[in-house]
RNA sequence: GGGCCCGUAGCUUAGUAUGGUUGGAGCACCCGGCUGAUAACCGGGAGGUCAGGAGUUCAAAUCUCCCCGGGCCCA
């Protein structure tokens, strides 16, 4: 009768009520509070991983719980669309490979493609997070591909641009040659990577062979070589040193004048000169790819390792490009767009970065201008998406100016709420502390427009909306909107789009007023710890910018699934599991209590099958509990309304722990503390209710017929299980619905609120833990003299408060101990009598066995015999049997003592003892000294 | 190299803001028991240098400093 559990079969059952009868929608009803909930935009990537799982199910447990406390829950998903993974991916589609390519293609053919291919993809991925329980508006979502979210971004534009922090400038940025595009600071990758190091000569203007000496791992910068830099404070030499008897003399840093020595093979003759760091400012000397003379500045970053002396290419380096404005140096890149050198390097025509170092160092080499030539292997930056090393490059680009908001963007970090606390004061407050101005545009194909009209005297114009646009257009996408031309405000020229697109991240940065152009804060957002510098951010700077002011209200910082090793999961790794694997194994509900329950949201989470497992053995037990549940309430047809109960103390217990779970878990749902909160149920529904309460009600269950004491314990069970299905279905809802559904015989636990009111007993609470601590003692001192539970004992006495007499019995049935005595204290106990001590009193128990107490072990035994014998041959619980037995005269003796304790605990019509002397048939058992044969037959 | 977080039994972890009996659980393991929710369950046992080191203190898993390992982010 009683179904193991089944979570796939629950799922689909439930799934079906929750989709195909509209549940989800219908929930509407319910609510009364606003809460705007804003839903990060995963990328679509059409595969939804155990991370993005991980984080829509903190989201999903969190807004259940909201919409349980009576909250109207904007629950709108999100998806990110636009940007270069999703080009990356079409072009190979179309088997294109650079920026020329698709332009001979055809933009439009590779935009529709790469709107296609992202909408199957939103398909895909809702579909994925529909299965694991996620309750959001899936029929809706916001996309960043939509005309009136790209509107909206626009808009957000124009706004910053009013407020005068748009602005045009030539910079260096992280640019990547393969897709021949501006990166931002968030789609750097930094990963390990083998480069030259090599140790440089540049000859000093005026002087024979003397040479200051410079260090670097990018020796294709040497081709746009302006300037070295030294730093002011560190202690240099002039060392005279030698090699194959040609002398020359060095500039280099003084504490590691050795290390580069070694390297080179050259040897030390002697340190003529020492000095600062900053008298060496005057020195000019010969750049090695070009005929000028440069000089020797002073930079504060320069580090006190290597030669202390670095190169400076103000066209290919940031900190180098901002020493050439100090110094009013030539920013010159010879590079262009496809990361290859133009006519104006020269030699060095044609060549990439990579290319060209190595014909770099050869060049160097000839005219010994190289100190040693090695290799190493260092954290680099790569396009994040195509991998390629990134190379710095000085190019025209639209930014937004953080320096006049940066303050404010503090200020709303402080005045965020963030979970835990240390994500905002600490993480996001330091990466705001260190921002530069953001890159907003690339010159690239699939994303949104820059809403931005030039002539061709430089004038710009900032476009807000469509209709500042003066003309209607059906997609907002290149090359569409390309063709618009306007005219120039101030010079009545033709005003034309600037080519570039927005940066991704600014996509999603605007979500709170571009999903459902709402224009309220975020009550509330929740990504991992990697949006420290992307989502966190980029709406915090979109949002001060625009609004002056942060777009969320609260955040939740969430950590990172991890695989068993504690390693990031990924593809190239080969340990990624997908969520898919975990449900088909241990069910939707295992997968989400194992992620909620199995540490802190913040923490990272290293992935285990056992853990699952786990998690899969709790449901189950509680599970149990609801098939007994049912299975007892359904014979006796038991119907709350009309029950007449009348409560045990244990009944009372139950109740009062009930209360406080509630208690304790509504507190730590508000503060997300979902670990606690499963853990605390699973204690309940593990220790209390199962292992307990189920137990000290068995008897009563078993009562035949109508009854206010068997009513009592049901009602209770009843409020159980009505009240923890509802106050788990946050975190385990397919479960929770199909108990609640099952106990309650009501539509869906959707339409459930909070369960409130009901007191606690705490006096109550604390004595059953005694009691149960005493019991414990009890049958741990069975175990050791070897007296099996069914074998009673005559009389016990525990020092124990008057308060405690009301759960005596309990103690006396759960121990099987006759008669209970609680006492304030005792010393001395009588003869026959053992006593011990435990951490719940003192214990002394009264081991005698008389006649009536053999008695009634052996039909205990011999009870458990016939029930072990009625489930071998599968009868039912309610079925009959007439019982047949051959033993010796003392059992026999016992038997007709306690013939109707047996008969009703077996539901034995009859029992023949002896029958037919000889003709016995049956199974043999022995009970401790004595043996029986038993047969039953059912009636 | 820097910022932040994490490290407690073979595994998963509670306890750390506010230092205070003997550092609690669950899984796995060993011994014993139970048997009408039973592919469950109950009792007992073994298993810990609380990552390592130093310091503060009458007292440190908890506070401070250093160090090792892992994660995220940056250079």
């Amino acid at each position: 009768m009683a179904e193991r559990y089944n979570p796939s079969a629950i799922e689909d059952k439930v799934s079906d009520l929750w989709y195909s009868r509209d549940v989800y929608l219908n929930r509407d009803r319910m609510g009364k509070r606003e809460f705007f909930f804003l839903d990060g935009p995963p990328y679509t990537t059409g595969a939804v991983h155990l991370g993005t799982a991980w984080n829509k199910i903190i989201k999903d447990a969190k807004l259940r719980f909201l919409r349980l406390n009576g909250y109207n829950v904007g629950d709108q998903p999100g998806y990110d669309m636009h940007g270069l993974p999703i080009e990356v991916i079409v072009e190979k589609r179309l088997g294109v490979k650079d920026k020329k390519e698709i332009e001979r293609l055809g933009v439009e053919k590779f935009i529709e493609e790469c709107k296609s291919f992202a909408l199957e993809l939103v398909e895909k991925m809702s579909d994925d997070f529909r299965s694991l329980g996620v309750w959001l508006e899936w029929e809706n979502p916001y996309k960043t591909l939509d005309k009136s979210y790209m509107e909206a971004e626009w808009g957000v534009l124009k706004r910053i641009h009013d407020r005068g922090l748009l602005t045009r400038a030539k910079r260096v940025v992280s640019w990547c040659p393969r897709c021949s595009t501006a990166l931002a600071e968030a789609e750097v990758e930094y990963m390990d990577k083998e480069d030259p190091s090599i140790y440089v000569k540049f000859p000093l203007k005026g002087k024979k062979r003397e040479y200051i000496i410079v260090w670097t791992t990018t020796p294709w910068t040497l081709i746009a070589n302006r300037a070295a830099a030294a730093n002011p404070e560190l202690g240099y030499v002039k060392a005279v040193v030698r090699e194959k008897g040609n002398k020359e003399k060095w500039i280099t840093l003084k504490s590691t004048l050795d290390q580069i020595l070694e390297k080179s093979g050259y040897e030390l003759i002697e340190i003529e000169e020492e000095f600062k760091g900053k008298d060496l400012e005057s020195l000019s000397y010969a750049p090695p790819f070009a005929d000028k003379e440069c000089r020797v500045l002073e930079g504060d970053f320069v580090a006190g390792e290597n030669s202390g002396l670095v190169h400076i290419a103000p066209g290919h380096g940031e900190d180098d490009y901002r020493l050439g404005l100090e110094h009013g140096l030539e920013i010159y890149s010879p590079m262009g767009d496809d990361g290859r050198f133009t006519e104006e390097a020269g030699e060095f025509k044609g060549l990439t970065a990579g290319e060209a170092s190595k014909v770099v160092i050869e060049k160097l080499r000839e005219r010994n201008l190289l100190v040693s030539d090695e290799e190493l292997i260092h954290r680099y930056g790569h396009c994040w998406r195509c991998k390629s090393p990134i190379i710095y490059r000085a190019t025209d680009q639209w930014f937004i100016k953080i320096d006049s908001i940066k303050k404010k963007m503090l200020d709303q970090v402080a005045s965020t709420d963030w979970y835990p606390p240390w994500a905002g004061s600490s993480r996001e407050r330091d990466w705001v502390e260190n921002a530069r101005d953001w890159c907003i545009s690339r010159q690239r194909y699939w994303g949104c427009p820059l809403p931005i009209w030039r002539c061709e005297n430089g004038h710009y114009k900032v476009v807000g909306s469509l209709d500042e646009l003066g003309v209607s257009i059906e997609d907002l996408h290149r090359p569409w909107v390309d063709e618009i031309k306007m005219k120039c405000d101030e010079c009545g020229s033709e005003m034309s789009r600037v080519k570039d697109i927005f940066d991704v991240w600014f996509d999603s940065a605007v979500a709170c007023c571009a999903s459902q152009n709402r224009k309220k804060q975020a009550d509330w957002i929740v990504e991992a710890h990697d949006q420290t510098r992307g989502w966190f951010y980029s709406q915090l700077f979109a949002g001060v910018a625009a609004f002056g002011k942060a777009p969320y209200k609260s955040v939740l910082m969430h950590g990172h699934a991890l695989d068993k090793e504690g390693r990031p999961m990924s593809k190239s790794l080969g340990n990624a599991i997908s969520p898919r694997e975990v449900v088909d194994k241990y069910g939707t509900d295992a997968l989400r209590l194992y992620f909620l329950g199995n540490s802190s949201p913040w923490e990272d989470l290293p992935f285990n099958w056992d853990g699952v497992k786990n998690t899969y053995r709790a449901l189950s037990i509680y599970w149990n509990v609801y098939q007994f549940a049912s299975t007892y309430m359904n014979l006796d047809r038991f119907d709350p309304e009309k029950a007449n109960p009348e409560f045990r103390v244990e009944d009372l217990w139950l109740l009062s722990r009930l209360e406080s779970l509630k208690e304790e878990v509504a507190k730590h749902y508000e503060r997300n503390d979902f670990n606690l909160v499963c853990r605390a149920i699973l204690k309940f529904t593990g220790e209390d209710l199962s292992r307990w309460y189920v137990k000290l009600i068995r008897d009563r269950a078993w009562v035949e017929g109508e009854s206010p004491d068997k009513d009592g314990a049901y009602s209770t069970l009843y409020k159980a299980l009505i009240q923890t299905s509802t106050i788990f279905y946050p975190i385990a809802p397919f479960i929770s619905e199909e108990i609640y559904r099952g106990v309650s015989g009501k539509e869906s636990i959707a339409f459930e609120l909070w369960p409130r009111g009901g007191k606690t007993d705490k006096d109550l609470e604390r004595d059953m833990v005694t009691i149960r601590g005493l019991v414990e003692k009890v049958l741990e001192i069975r175990g050791r003299i070897g007296r099996n539970l069914r074998w009673p004992i005559k009389a016990m006495m525990v020092s124990g408060t008057k308060k405690m007499e009301r759960l005596s019995g309990i103690l006396a049935s759960q121990a099987n101990v006759k008669e209970v005595n609680i006492v304030d204290e005792f010393d001395e106990v009588s003869e026959g009598w053992l006593k011990e001590e435990s951490d719940f009193g003192s214990i002394a128990l009264d081991l005698e066995l008389t006649e009536d107490l053999a008695y009634e072990a052996y039909a205990r035994e011999i009870v458990r015999r016939v029930q072990s014998m009625r489930k071998a041959a599968s009868l039912d619980v309610e079925d009959y049997i007439s019982l047949s037995m051959w033993t010796d005269d003392e059992l026999t003796r016992a038997v007709e003592h306690m013939r109707d304790y047996i008969s009703r605990e077996v539901r034995g019509k009859t029992i023949e003892i002896n029958p037919i002397k000889g003709k016995e048939k049956g199974r043999k058992w022995v009970l401790g000294d004595k043996e029986a044969v038993i047969s039953i037959q059912k009636n």
